[in-house]
DNA sequence: GGAAACGGTCAACGCTTGTAGAGTGATCTA
DNA sequence: TAGATCACTCTACAAGCGTTGACCGTTTCC
């Protein structure tokens, strides 16, 4: 119902990323549980058993749509004056394109109710970065600070895209690293 | 079904208290979706249509569990330099009293999913005492600079108690405090 | 050109959910 | 002590959910 006649596996190709889309949609505006697998497929003007033959169920699909997306190269190498630089840095990358959006709200929005996005979360989200930034804080306090930092960053996130704090949300990009880099570089380098 | 023969009035205002404690455990613990009505009255030890019968539906029930319960005068009244302090014993007087805590708990988790907890969240918990923040610090970028350190103090609950991050988690509120009041303060007094 | 493969649909099942209304037995009141 | 009241239960409904298996029509391949 996409389109007109492509070669099958093209045709497949888009189909399934019309699904994705509508669920990561979805999965971003109303939760896992109030998400229905029909619902996306009547977003993705689809049956919604095709969904299920895609993605086996739906916490697979979930596990399709919302995902983390940042890798921590950069964060594992920044010595400790450019953590909170490059920290934010990650996090709008994830926010800030277009394409990773709503698979970050997605995942964003379900990690206080959803087992497996809290476990990406605490996984692949926090504990990674977590401990490259405390082995370069170093110290007696260095994880906690770290924890500190990702708690502090995350609850940005949340006010900005989630709560939709009218102050937080309208400010611009570099307001928001003028005023928190140096609060956050308090917080690595006391 | 509470216990043996009581005046009326005192036995149900102890079903009561004990549906709505069962309901905030529930609520805290697994997300208003998951947790069903009939889920809390088998906690309860009674009838669902009893839970209906009290609390009308299912989320007039979450409303009277759902509560946050601090009051801001402190807060209104603290100078700049004690704002974070008074903000971070605001945050802990909702979460290490027993008796507030899974009602505490039930808020901060369903406020990413669900409506009504949002509503809460925003209009209760972050407008006022923001506003109130703001009007301390003055300035520019006030209400920005609150905002973040509302955003920045959920964001360490929800590490706290609900991520469960290890090093977070873990810390006394003693160190907690330590760490977090100067780096606050570098947020509301440049 | 015919058969296999595949993208996609259809109709339906079984289950859980919130909720409603009638009923029941103990407690209160007069 | 008789009747009214009230806390509480039982049974059931209607809707919505995830999921399934049979089916259809087009594309692919020999």
């Amino acid at each position: 119902m996409t389109s007109e006649s492509l070669p099958r596996e093209e045709r497949r190709r888009r189909t399934e990323a019309t699904i994705l889309e509508a669920a990561r949609e979805l999965f971003a505006e109303a939760g896992f549980e109030r998400a229905t697998i029909r619902a996306v497929a009547a977003r993705a003007g689809v049956d919604p058993a095709l969904v299920m033959q895609y993605y086996g169920n739906k916490e697979g699909l979930f596990a399709a749509a919302a995902r983390w997306h940042v890798d921590h190269k950069r964060l594992a190498e920044a010595p400790l004056s450019e953590i909170p630089q490059t920290a934010l840095d990650d996090l709008f990358a994830g926010f800030d394109d277009p394409q990773k959006r709503d698979g970050a709200i997605a995942l964003l929005r379900n990690c206080l109710t959803h087992e497996s996005a809290l476990k990406v979360m605490r996984d692949d989200v926090m504990r990674e970065p977590q401990a490259m930034i405390a082995r370069t804080i170093g110290g007696d306090d260095a994880e906690l600070r770290a924890g500190l930092l990702a708690a502090s960053v995350i609850g940005i996130a949340i006010a900005r895209y989630l709560f939709e704090n009218p102050a937080v949300q309208a400010a611009s990009r570099e307001d928001l690293e003028r005023i928190m880099v140096p609060v956050l570089k308090a917080l690595v380098d006391p």
